[in-house]
DNA sequence: AATGAATGAGTTTTCATTCAT
DNA sequence: GATGAATGAAAACTCATTCAT
């Protein structure tokens, strides 16, 4: 019976290539991890997501759990990294197309500086949102849940506050409403603050002062320019 | 004994009072939650940094570990509120020293907004750096261990190559690394990405162009400045 | 009363006697544990129903669970016991008061003996179902529950089987259902089944033949005359 | 040594079918149960008796301590069930044997029925005895422990009492002690009045006359009959 | 005498992980 | 190579019991 005669039966469980296989793995992994969060999921709930006995998780996923996640990371991260590798890559290619660049010109030339940029995070997001799970992943221990749930109310408490503030301050066209108009910029100011206490923590100042100042040298002509 | 002249050894297994207990047990989970994680923090771990039993946990903190965490963040989000709040108070109040402000002024006088921002983001981040345990419950899942270790890794990577790029750019001092000067821009970038991400996921824009227009807009003006 | 002199404030929580506390407290354990089962009775259930604090259910309740469990089964199966004794005494009291007893006729007069023992049954079953949550302490762990109700459902279908059996034996007045007309006597034959079961694993013989012939001499000739 | 000489020793841990685990699982919680009672057994209790570890015992038992106590109840209600659905087939087969059966006897001449109750309970008795076990989970919580002592002495002085007043009634040969006579004799009666009340709170008639009466019809002929 | 507060000890249940086939 | 079966270890949660007031 394992000489099954009949070929579709038999390949119905197909042995794999190694590289194949972890492919599976990992994917299955990502999407359990970014579902239920890296406790809440099973190395049953991966090995059933990939359609493979737990042991295959094991011998392909790198033997334990932590190991698992630690590739998932690893992996989803890389391809967080390529759009901004290109964006670094295109500063003579892809922004090129633009129009003719002429070589004396230094490479920080205004508009071509600008139009990197936008492109690069235009590449960035791009890859965030048609790669949600992985980006969960990386930025948040699971994307449903209770407690992942509660979480996000508590940041978009703080999101919604400081969108009031703002909205107080913006031009918005005549009709709109101002506090949907800055929520997205409230959005990326607060998660601005939480990048530059990411890095006080991990080494940098921690001087209020100085990561306000860091902050406001960033953002305050962007917001200025969006007041009347 | 018990009038015993040395009350604070007296009162080594003392009652408490229910508010002063709930204290002590929020301290102890958003100080363990923020060490290990939540699902690697046992119910015990809390018990012991609080130094009460564990059925002491589960009647001041709610009654079961969800709750417990849930309570935590619901605390540190208020706290990380104040300074906004205030911010937002501060208007008329906490502007007003600056000098006389004329009642026929608006109320985003441009140096006046520009203050305010400064200073409730000051108070922003002077309550984070001052409170990372409860940052930490709202932020990261873990700040130690050693997968908390690689999701750090990963982040930095990414905020390197961004820092990386922005270096060829920024005008910076003579002498000075340009790459030092970039990483905390870079930092904030990628977090005011993330934060859009979330607004993305949470019913925003997912078009890449919407996105990285709404980033630029902010930031471009900040970072044009930055360069010579 | 205890020369109080607010009475009426005072006797809310007055203080009792301790052999009204003690009954107090067996009255809500017999209830709780007749209700959910001795394991699954908390003493805290039991000081609800006794409406005083956990430390009096421990004071006047015999200091353990256990005990307190052990007192309620002693008050129980005395209260059973009085119907049966008052029988016993009837033979010359209850029975008697009639007329003068003389010492020449036998004490196992037909009527008379026939009369003793149902009116001692009735006097048994009439405290049975008075005293339901007693009963239920000593033959019962509970009385609900999905536990008690499987083992309920399972001796049901034991008797029904009975039950079956008998009525194609029984005559029965037409129009009459003979399996609801058996079920009593196929629940009393089961339930004596029982007894002798028990007493055999408390000394009395096991062997089979034994044990069905004492039960066959006991209810063949009743059940005899049950038939056509 | 996969070629292990001794089988047995190499069996140690063996891999056992599904059903013959679940068997070992159920005999072993089936003896546990009937020891300590369903409370104070123990998971751990169960696994060791059964010579599996624990996971075994959740995993072929049913996954909850009371599904496992659920399909003990259920499997050792059938066994009783056997003796008694034998009993009911036996009606032409088993009775047979006895003599020439005439089919234009009616079925239940009598005689013949007396031989099938009899030979029932024989069986029944049978089961019961050799399946002490078995029958301690379907009516008894436990079997030991100072709780169940408790509650066998409480019974056992009612079923004395009712011993002794029967004593007085029957006759008995000459030397013979007429207590140690009665006892099977009250045993049973009490464990049919236990039946009846039974009946009576599943839905039967509450009223102590019908009660009483239904008992008496059962047993007082036979009771007439064991007076001299 | 009476109680609210506190705890030690134990139990059920779940998994990551590994053999034997 | 692949798997079903099996387990060791841990963690949430409860409760009988006892102080301190």
């Amino acid at each position: 019976m394992t000489t099954d005669p009949a070929p579709a039966a038999a390949q119905r469980r197909r042995r794999l290539s190694p590289e194949q296989r972890e492919r599976q793995v990992l994917d299955a992994a990502v999407r359990v991890f970014s579902r239920s969060g890296f406790h809440d999921a099973s190395m049953d709930d991966v090995a059933e997501q990939a359609g493979v006995s737990k042991p295959m998780v094991y011998t392909h996923g790198g033997g334990s759990k932590e190991e698992l996640l630690r590739r998932c990371i690893r992996r989803e991260a890389d391809r967080l990294l390529v759009p901004v590798s290109q964006a670094a890559g295109s500063r003579t290619a892809a922004s090129l197309p633009t129009g003719a660049r002429t070589p004396a010109a230094p490479a920080d030339t205004g508009p071509d500086a600008e139009h990197r940029l936008r492109h690069g995070l235009r590449a960035f997001f791009a890859t965030l949102t048609s790669h949600r799970d992985g980006w969960s992943v990386l930025y948040r221990q699971a994307r449903a849940g209770s407690i992942a749930d509660e979480v996000h109310d508590a940041r978009s408490r703080i999101v919604e506050r400081v969108a009031g503030l703002l909205a107080d301050e913006l031009a918005v066209p005549a009709g709109a409403d101002p506090v949907v108009i800055a929520t997205p910029v409230a959005a990326a100011l607060v998660g601005a603050a939480e990048g530059l206490a990411d890095w006080s923590a991990a080494g940098g100042s921690d001087d209020p002062d100085v990561l306000a100042g860091l902050l406001m040298t960033l953002v305050w002509p962007g917001l200025d320019r969006l007041r009347g």
